[in-house]
DNA sequence: GTGCTTCAGTAACGCGCGTCAGTAACGCGA
DNA sequence: TCGCGTTACTGACGCGCGTTACTGAAGCAC
């Protein structure tokens, strides 16, 4: 016969004490006075008995669930491509963990579902909604119902308190480093359509060093990547079919690893030909050839503040509006000096070829 | 001031009946009579009022969570680096979903906590442990106590069910493709320690392709990898210094990307001078240069499996002991009959050059 | 009318815990 | 002795639901 799961009044009989002492001890509540000789019986009893509180009867009285909740709003397509995310959730849990609460995940992609039932039905103490882009109704709804909700990501113009990694300055710096080493003509590859406010963010990063640089924006040197390495090759293809630059700012790893292809497939080679700066540094950015100086995003750091944030809000603590994680340029080998090959390759002297694809060349695989 | 969240008391008295009704309704209970009419009232009340079910009552009252723990037991950096964990995720999640289930990600690396209180508080119903080495007794223990369990993985001699890849079998095809385009000395990387079970099956599946092939396995032709692209450079670095070969099974693309780093390092081409054949398919294998032949892991269907394993564990159905899933060749182009140039070169007449690194070379970056 | 069955709905209990109000015992000063 | 505070503990209620056993009422054959 399978032996009943302990409960407290298990352990209050075995200590020899009411179950209201049992609850006090093992809460360790500091504002009742129980004698360390009582205490001692009971911890043991508990420890004899391998006693563990029932989770959703503590949360059915105490009214709190020690939950937090992740909702995932991209498309699956979008979260498997995501090379940065197992940091992220890891930076979250770890948050949670330390104020003893754990992690549920949601991956409910756009118009497949509804989260708001996690919070009314009291499932989790809050929410971290990740990459939302068109349910901002649900967002303010649940918000205004007050419960504690954390957007990780941006989201223009909306009374939710968001964590993200900035953006705009990565693609600035990323660009403004292109500028050091004497690029002019600077292309720019997003790292998802621009309805996606990350990539709005570094577009406008790209644009505003260039302005501070007093050169004209040209969108000609602009083009769409979405997400995966593909679209980064045919972005890549596009741009070398209709114009010509020495430098590209493609703002995502993994669209940079399409585009440097396409750039081989060309014909024309990484630094020497072309300069390419990325950004995400996914782990393995270091080793594509040539190994890519990107962005650095904290991404477990993105995680770990969502988390705090959420939790102090659940705590009821003021949170700020907006926090914004800093980057890093990582230089590695993809980008090298106007007029000068990359290092690699020690031929200083030849000049950088002019790269153009011609409309019978070979496109994206 | 704030209204309290409406309780299927509240319900009921709008309706009109008792709190009974309200449960039966709102539970679709087939084995109880109710009339049309007050049904509709209560779908009704429920509806105006708002009402969402209090899930820890529910739960204290079924005595069932409707929630799925996920315990990955890696390494921080492990997880980090795990490329088709998302993929996984996303599969045991939407599996929960189809059964009304929600699951919550435990990131527990090894010694860092425990996670069998996850289940005697009750807090989740079943647990997928991905990844575990050495907790075997943990498991055992709370197999014994009834709980339901599904290893993602595999581990030898537990007596609990386990969801995992062919790893040994995917080997074999990788192989035994080198071998049909005509390789005889043919090194492995492999993709972890040989502790974990997935790396030690991953090298007998070579082994057997070898022995199948009547070629006696040569210990100096194998170099662990690390679950990292860094790894992979300085073991196929170390290979090349040590031994000659004309193919590598380089049994993780993660790790395969440093190896062919290395392979260019040593002034090699691939596949001219080595083929090389990886294993994970990865969403960026396919635009490695050259483009990654590979093994594909269904990654979504592994975290599916689980799900649907344990679910079925949880709902006292039998569940087989080990469920393996098929894996896929993917032919893409870093692998070329001996004696011919990969294709990509049209220079069908050029031997293959025979590859050496001498003790000068630039190593590991 | 009687006995039986089916239909429609309800009162009351229990899940396992946290917690408030209350109590008994025990000093301790005047 | 009384009054009062402190210490150490307990009884009983409530959290919000599922569920069992029960009650009336209606239908129906005899």
């Amino acid at each position: 016969m399978a032996r009943r799961r302990p409960t407290s009044a298990d352990v209050a009989r075995e200590a020899g004490v009411s179950r209201t002492t049992v609850s006090f001890v093992l809460n360790e509540r500091e504002d009742v006075a129980i004698s360390e000789a009582t205490r001692r019986r009971v911890v043991e009893a508990a420890e004899r008995l391998g006693y563990q509180p029932h989770a959703a009867a503590r949360q059915l009285a105490r009214g709190l669930t020690l939950t937090i909740g992740l909702v995932l709003r991209q498309s699956a397509e979008q979260i498997a491509a995501d090379a940065v995310l197992p940091a992220t959730v890891q930076g979250l849990t770890s948050a949670a963990r330390r104020a003893g609460y754990q992690v549920m995940v949601e991956a409910l992609p756009p118009d497949s579902g509804d989260y708001a039932q996690l919070l009314r039905s009291r499932r989790v103490d809050g929410l971290v909604v990740s990459g939302p882009r068109q349910d901002e109704a649900d967002l303010v709804a649940l918000q205004r119902e007050g419960f504690p909700i954390v957007l990780q990501g941006s989201l223009a113009g909306l009374d939710v308190p968001s964590v993200d990694v900035d953006n705009r300055a990565g693609a600035r710096d990323a660009v403004a480093y292109l500028l050091g080493l004497g690029h002019r003509r600077i292309a720019c590859v997003t790292n998802a359509p621009l309805a996606y406010t990350s990539a709005a963010e570094r577009l406008a990063g790209y644009r505003e060093a260039l302005e501070a640089a007093g050169i004209d924006f040209d969108e000609s040197l602009v083009e769409a990547g979405s997400f995966d390495a593909g679209s980064g090759h045919a972005a890549m293809d596009a741009l070398l079919r209709r114009t010509s630059f020495s430098a590209a700012f493609v703002a995502s790893d993994v669209v940079a690893l399409g585009a440097l292809g396409a750039v081989r497939a060309a014909g024309g080679r990484v630094p020497r030909d072309l300069s390419v700066v990325g950004f995400d540094d996914i782990s393995l950015a270091a080793y594509f050839d040539p190994p890519l100086t990107t962005i650095r995003v904290p991404a477990y750091d993105l995680g770990e503040a969502a988390g705090s944030a959420l939790l102090a809000r659940i705590a009821g603590e003021p949170v700020p509006a907006r926090t914004l994680l800093g980057t890093e340029l990582l230089v590695r080998g993809s980008a090298a000096s106007v007029g000068r090959t990359g290092s690699r390759n020690g031929n200083d002297s030849v000049p950088p070829t002019r790269l153009h694809v011609g409309s019978g060349a070979a496109g994206a695989s």
